[in-house]
DNA sequence: CGTCCACGTCTAC
DNA sequence: TAGACCTGGACGG
């Protein structure tokens, strides 16, 4: 995929971007489908990334710009590419193109031989579409031009990384299965067949792994495969831990004051919750606050809140807790107040308590409401870890595809058809509408992410899966949601122990104990809390490292290089 | 100014 | 399973 960018300042007619009558070559703007927009210094750039409907609107739209138009000449390469030249030279051809998967096959059909023709089979690599531009405005990363016998137009194969390749051939690429668009039932059976004929193949593999596998998922790239992944609804509630477990959608009234199931809490507080920062001299109004967040989210189990709270709390005020609240693990407000209070010396929080009680025990009305609101952020939590076993997703997948429902293998169809249906425009293509806005999964924020071992981001909600052995970091910090983790460590003065700083030369005893409680807290929340948790207790010390004049460290492999610290 | 990151293959250890 | 192949925007120092 490329980050886009088509730079506009030059008014190149985009054909990527365009169903647009080809007399009208007054080359205005036209934009451009899948891109997402920002502006710098007065030029628009987009980002655009090649991947199945990428591919397939890239056919149809040179098909149909090239329907009617004459080309003539030879076909000229630049001098950069180091694609084999086109050995092609008519008076007058036509063009057309059909996709598979993540191939584009452009056919030139000499117009007075019916036996002249010649295919030339695309692939895009990270950056490459076609573009149609006046022979003045040709693209700097042309590099491959068709010219119009009229002289006005060129058809250019754009290509700013030169990942993409070209090659003269009738053929589609022997090693790629059918496209899950254009051949759907052939691509069905295919893994089908595979999975039936060699199960090994799939078992123990992660499907986040196959998903990228172009022998069975022709076309899916980085971003389908999250977003695919994500949509997984059907089976996403056979998967789930108890931990993550949701309560399956009902459109029956919830019974007033009815408890709900631990596991919606712990759904819910995957998605929603953000302790405030801890505050020494404002105890009373930070309970508040938290206790206003568990009601939104309607979090009502005890032992949710309790670790919601301990994760949120100064690590030296949670070393500091009697024995008897860590032990239990109950949230009992008063308790923990009457533990925190005299270690902050702040007020009496007892009505704090009081008002609590009185919340838990509240109307049906704001309970239903909370609930509502609830609800909509369990729809957000959707899809299968991406380090699910891949037999596993499969065979459950089609499990769920009799009830008529979508599963796996549908999905890498009926996904990439949404993008094909949407067919985005640049025009209102921004951050709130158009394809930026249809992504749910990939790069969205709180979303969260790990590098695979070919070093490609997958994004994910909720948890990795099973088979994340120990080998992948997250990415994009930035992106996901700042970890209460590592402002404890921080607002604590927890001694930073470097990765490569022995632990023993701090308080071992004080630090394993506050470390253990936190983890312990963290695991109370989820395996991907506890992963951050444990990522940025490195980067911590590793940011350090950075502005000692060692950046890398940030980003660093601290936590590849010390695999038994790993969370999985 | 240096580093990181990106929609994807390929090939050499 | 690294790394190579490429360009250029974003970001941080």
């Amino acid at each position: 995929m490329w980050y886009g960018f088509a730079a506009l300042s030059k008014q190149s007619f985009v054909l990527c971007a365009m169903f647009i009558s080809l007399p009208s070559l007054s080359l205005e703007v036209n934009g451009c489908f899948n891109c997402r927009r920002s502006e710098s210094a007065g030029t628009k750039w987009y980002f655009w990334m090649p991947e199945l409907p990428e591919l397939f609107l890239s056919a149809r739209r040179v098909t149909s710009w090239c329907d009617g138009v004459t080309f003539s000449g030879a076909v000229e390469k630049s001098e950069v590419s180091k694609n084999p030249g086109i050995p092609w030279d008519s008076d007058a051809y036509r063009i057309s193109a059909v996709s598979r998967g993540k191939e584009l096959r452009l056919d030139l059909q000499d117009e007075e031989n019916a036996d002249k023709f010649l295919q030339i089979r695309f692939r895009f690599g990270m950056s490459g579409r076609f573009e149609l531009t006046s022979p003045d405005d040709i693209h700097k990363h042309s590099h491959l031009r068709f010219f119009s016998k009229c002289g006005n137009r060129v058809l250019s194969f754009i290509d700013m990384r030169r990942f993409g390749t070209w090659e003269v051939t009738s053929d589609w690429g022997s090693n790629r299965g059918p496209c899950p668009v254009r051949e759907y039932e052939e691509f069905r059976s295919n893994v089908l067949k595979a999975l039936e004929v060699s199960p090994r193949n799939f078992r123990h593999k992660p499907i986040c792994e196959i998903m990228h596998d172009q022998r069975f998922v022709n076309g899916i790239g980085n971003y389908l495969r999250a977003e695919i992944l994500f949509r997984l609804n059907k089976v996403e509630l056979k998967f789930r831990s108890p931990l993550t477990m949701v309560d399956p959608p009902t459109t029956s009234t919830p019974s007033s004051g009815s408890t709900p199931p631990s596991g919606a809490d712990a759904n819910v507080m995957h998605m929603s919750i953000k302790p405030p920062q801890f505050s020494n001299t404002h105890v009373a109004g930070w309970f508040e606050i938290l206790e206003a967040q568990f009601e939104l989210s309607r979090i009502t189990n005890d032992q949710t809140k309790y670790y919601h709270t301990l994760a949120a709390l100064p690590a030296d005020t949670v070393g500091k807790l009697s024995s008897e609240l860590l032990q239990n693990k109950d949230y009992e407000l008063g308790q923990l107040a009457d533990d925190i209070v005299p270690l902050t010396r702040s007020g009496p929080v007892n009505a704090i308590a009081h008002s609590s009680r009185e919340r838990e025990s509240g109307t049906s009305g704001e309970r239903d409401s909370s609930r509502g609101r609830s609800r909509q952020r369990v729809d957000l939590q959707a899809g299968i870890p991406p380090f699910t076993d891949a037999e596993e997703a499969l065979t459950k997948g089609s499990e769920s595809a009799t009830d008529g429902g979508e599963d796996l293998l549908s999905l890498c169809r009926s996904v990439p058809l949404e993008v094909i249906d949407e067919d985005f425009s640049y025009e209102g293509d921004d951050e709130e509408s158009g394809f930026a806005a249809w992504l749910r999964c990939y790069m969205k924020p709180g979303m969260n992410n790990l590098v695979d071992k070919q070093k490609r981001t997958i994004w994910f909600a909720g948890e990795p899966g099973s088979l994340a052995s120990g080998v992948m970091l997250s990415r994009h910090r930035k992106v996901t949601s700042r970890n209460s983790a590592a402002k404890i460590a921080k607002s604590s003065g927890l001694p930073k122990v470097g990765r490569k700083q022995s632990i023993s030369e701090t308080n071992e005893t004080d630090q394993k104990k506050i470390e253990d409680l936190i983890l312990e807290a963290h695991e109370g929340l989820g395996v991907l809390r506890r992963q951050t948790f444990i990522w940025n207790s490195y980067s911590v010390s590793d940011c350090e490292a950075s502005c000692d004049g060692n950046p890398q460290a940030e980003r660093g492999g601290a936590p590849s290089s010390s695999p038994q610290n790993r969370p999985w």
